[in-house]
DNA sequence: CCTTGAGTCTGTAGTTACTACAGACCCTAT
DNA sequence: ATAGGGTCTGTAGTAACTACAGACTCAAGG
């Protein structure tokens, strides 16, 4: 049996591969709350549905928008309550978002220390550095 | 005795003030092989001079330059053992800056979705919401 | 001299978000 | 019946710190 088969009933490792998930982050997510603990055959085996995949895809997505776990956590607390409004999840959004910009402008600022002071070197073989000059100054 | 009275003798609260660094990474860095075993007093106080105190700061300004302490490791190696030259260094130094700008342009990529996305939504009180869409999706 | 408070020592646990085992089951196909 | 996969659990490892507990040491005040 398996994902093509019935159409329902998935185990773990389809679960996985429907969404590109890594096997063992699908039971990380379990552990931590993230997903919710899904039904077991007589044996134990974790059974997943469409559910399992929408909501475990709802959470891959945010992760690659640089959401943390807290952060999604949040977002997927108000849908299970049924409560969120376009407001909340917003200002949530628009958080991150200015979260993300401060790590650009800080790798940027990085970004010219290194291309000024890199282009300052001979690239010679000699011992002295414009670099090692920077770092110990 | 202190760091402001001998000039000499620091203890690890007085490296720590003199480099800004955190008391516990100091003894971190030491545990980690990035700062040597320093001298110890009679009941095991640790002793730093200045050598320390410049090494520390190689480390911290590096740190804020984004390199990985395996990185750093693999500088200070190099000056440790007398051999750098420029090229290494140099070398060193471009490959980071390309992880530097891969980093940026990962978070660009983002920030315009994120962007995208919050710019779309009513900010209403109402459930449905662009963002929650996009993830969902 | 003794106490008190601050500083230091050690080892260990917590953080974030996974990833990768080991050793024991289970299930299916030959 | 058995061989091979897949699955289960718990635990340890990653990066780079940070923070504690409990014991010890040290200098200054009374």
């Amino acid at each position: 049996m398996g994902d093509h088969v019935s159409g329902k009933g998935l185990k773990r490792a389809d679960l996985a591969r429907r969404t590109g998930c890594n096997l063992e982050t699908i039971r990380y997510y379990e552990k931590i709350g993230m997903m919710p603990d899904p039904p077991r055959t007589a044996s134990g085996y974790r059974v997943y549905d469409v559910t399992h995949v929408g909501r475990l895809r709802f959470i891959l997505r945010g992760r690659e928008l640089g959401f943390s776990i807290e952060e999604l956590r949040g977002l997927l607390q108000l849908v299970d309550r049924g409560t969120q409004t376009c407001a909340e999840v917003k200002a949530l959004t628009e958080q991150h978002l200015a979260d993300v910009r401060a790590k650009i402008a800080d790798l940027k600022r990085i970004e010219k220390v290194l291309a000024a002071t890199a282009a300052q070197c001979s690239g010679k073989q000699v011992p002295e550095c414009p670099v090692l000059e920077a770092l110990a100054s």
